[in-house]
DNA sequence: AGCACGCGTTCGTCAAACCGAACAAACCGA
DNA sequence: TCGGTTTGTTCGGTTTGACGAACGCGTGCT
């Protein structure tokens, strides 16, 4: 696994500004929440210096975000990968492999739910946390799910990975279906 | 969602040290190949001083750990839930249901696979990263898993999580057996 | 128009992060 | 035992991040 050899510099300044006008603050709002000299805020968002991880810290608190949201680049609708497709890890032993379906968004926090549903009724979810990322994998049965707009149909084995923060929802196509859920929210 | 009011600054001295003999590597070398001056290394592995995440981000892609294991703090035998136990969420609409299996530890990194086994080969895992857990859903067929000195049988349905960081096994019981399998590492 | 307020940037000062060198202690082979 | 190496810590000097004040600009109120 590589890791970020990119000197981060920018990014922080660019996850700055993004996630100060998220919040709809103004820079000197920010600092003062953050107990900071706005001149030094300032220049972080000017792309400029070097914050020390106090500093940093204390931003990511007064923005309400994780820490490293301001570190760590920003990520990319449907993403699907079929029973038996993807990059497969096979043991020495036979009879087993595995498959990397989604490498760990390094802080996301994420729930494990299991998921049954039965043909008729439609699952449909309000949009929830920004930047918010659903991971299903269907055990047995079919369903058909993902943004209202993009709509995959997934079989036993079929993984999909769509954003959460748009409006989508889970439908059931035959009796008895159940599906792992991993919600993963920043 | 409450965010870390938590200063990072013991966490960081922690993590440095801790990450450092588990490379194996001297201050000196660590120093040395991340470019920074080991007068430096020393304080921050002391706990004094207050990095800038320049300095930070050198000794991460040193270490080879992403940038944020420094500055989170660290998280903590086999929990099994029975398929249709746990707590549930029930839709207003029928026919869909959600049991939260395991929240997200807040900072881990969570690798999701699908696994599949065939009975008779046993896949023994080593011990990977401290502190990594490890969460199982079986699809269909049936498995025995967990540490070694703990080991549990699971059915469709059935959810288990155990460290990851002792030895432990996987192994099906009947032919087509699949599961879902989350790594998460902290 | 005139004034007052909030915005974000710029400038000079100070504390401190970072550096390089010098240091004692532990270790190892001759 | 004794040099040579490597360990990590400590000590001045330099660089630079953070601060507060002053600045220019735009808005809105009287």
């Amino acid at each position: 696994m590589a890791v970020d050899p990119a000197p981060p510099l920018a990014t922080i300044a660019a996850a700055l500004r993004r996630e100060r006008d998220r919040a709809g603050i103004s820079l000197t709002e920010l600092a003062r929440r953050a107990g900071i000299a706005k001149s030094t805020l300032s220049q972080l968002e000017s792309g400029v210096g070097n914050p020390s991880v106090e500093t940093l810290w204390a931003l990511g608190v007064a923005l309400g975000v994780p820490f490293s949201r301001l570190v760590e680049p920003p990520t990319a609708a449907v993403r699907v990968v079929r029973a038996g497709e993807g990059p497969r890890i096979r043991s020495e032993h036979a009879d087993f492999s595995a498959t990397l379906l989604a490498a760990g968004a390094p802080h996301a926090r994420r729930d494990v739910y299991v998921m049954e549903l039965e043909p008729g009724a439609v699952r449909v979810a309000e949009p929830h946390t920004p930047r918010s990322v659903e991971h299903v994998v269907v055990a047995t049965g079919r369903m058909r799910l993902g943004p209202e707009s993009d709509l995959v149909e997934l079989g036993p084995g079929d993984y999909a990975t769509f954003p959460g923060d748009t409006p989508h929802r889970y439908e059931a196509l035959v009796p008895g279906t159940f599906a792992v859920l991993v919600m993963e929210h920043p």
